[in-house]
DNA sequence: TAGATTGTTAATCGATTAACAATC
DNA sequence: TAGATTGTTAATCGATTAACAATC
């Protein structure tokens, strides 16, 4: 069993994929698979599921394979989905509102507990059961609740100016939607740049050179 | 200069990252830039770059490096911005909604044409100019207007049905945010699934292991 | 026990980086 | 021409796959 920051980001990637597909097998009422078995499901090797859990653990048994409820609970724990992480949204247009609603924060380790749009029209109303504040009370609102998460849906223009001050607020992770390539300097910030529009230039490629 | 259908998938990832790259570089009147400073830029190595974009063709000139407006053009054809494939949405819930009306197609060599939703309450209202559509047009709308790409903004449970049917229907790219993964056996279908909420637990558990 | 399947080491494969001759 | 920087080949590194002894 490896030291978590020496995880390789290839492994990391594939954790919650195999977390979901554990978790429908778990639905589906299976109570072990072997590595062979969840392989051809995933449509991986089998040595390539053994090698990444054996990163963090022997979670198996010889001539028997995996116990299903056990390892889809032990591969939770590692990502940390029992952890309750406080995030906040910054901008609540049209994607904001979206992905506010759209995901399942509590399954992920996550609470959203706050929502930030610089738009007068908008400060007041609510989304997602929460209202929308101004960005005048970011700093307050992250002294008393310290979310450690923001998810970033603003223009790209703001985007790094926001995200030096929110960490000097505090914020460790983030989650970015802005069409900019974010980087923070700072040691122990961790950034997930999130482009649609790159995911959607790659299929469009593909399909134009099938 | 390689093939097309020969270029490694790590490669066509890094492609519409160049390419928003020189659009950048372009709009500050950037004329020519070399793989040295394009690299510090983009945090890649010099050699990498120069790897990749060798991969289509000798863009750049020894001792001179590339030119920015050239480059960019170059990688845009490669890309196939300068097409128009025709794309429809299936489910227009909050997700799908926020993708009609977020993603700027037309930069990514796409139209949205049709917007599909089996819930009546939204049959016939609006969305990004696009009346929605009940799914029971879906096939003389195909037969019709011929898209190529569909986006699915669906549940899980209903994924591969639709996606099964839109085959028959001739699609031939699936842009999948619906949490299952989607894989056609047909030949020449290409599939990007997109798995916002494994994006949020990467990030998490980064987080969490910091 | 015998059979199955893991955990783990070794071999292979591919991707990234380094080096340098070609050349603008 | 001399300097700079590419295109490309060779070296390195890391990730994936294969093999097999350990063991349930």
């Amino acid at each position: 069993m490896a030291k978590s920051g020496s995880i390789s980001a290839s492994v990391i990637k594939r954790l919650p994929r195999y977390y979901r597909f554990l978790g429908v097998l778990l639905k589906e009422g299976v109570e072990r698979i072997s590595s062979q078995e969840l392989a051809s499901r995933m449509k991986l090797t089998a040595s390539q599921i053994r090698q990444d859990l054996n990163c963090f653990g022997g979670f198996g048994q010889q001539g028997y394979g995996y116990n299903v409820e056990g390892l889809h609970e032990e591969i939770g724990k590692i990502l940390g989905v029992d952890k309750t992480v406080g995030a906040i949204l910054i901008g609540a247009g049209n994607l904001g509102k979206a992905i506010a609603t759209h995901i399942n924060f509590s399954t992920r380790g996550c609470k959203l507990i706050g929502i930030f749009d610089a738009d007068e029209k908008l400060v007041g109303t609510s989304v997602a059961g929460l209202a929308i504040r101004s960005p005048l009370e970011l700093q307050s609102f992250c002294a008393a609740e310290k979310p450690k998460l923001a998810i970033l849906c603003i223009p790209k223009t703001s985007t790094q100016d926001i995200a030096d001050q929110l960490v000097k607020l505090g914020i460790k992770a983030f989650w970015n939607y802005s069409h900019y390539d974010l980087s923070i300097d700072h040691e122990n910030i961790v950034v997930e740049n999130v482009h649609l529009g790159d995911s959607l230039l790659t299929l469009t490629y593909r399909l134009n050179n099938l």
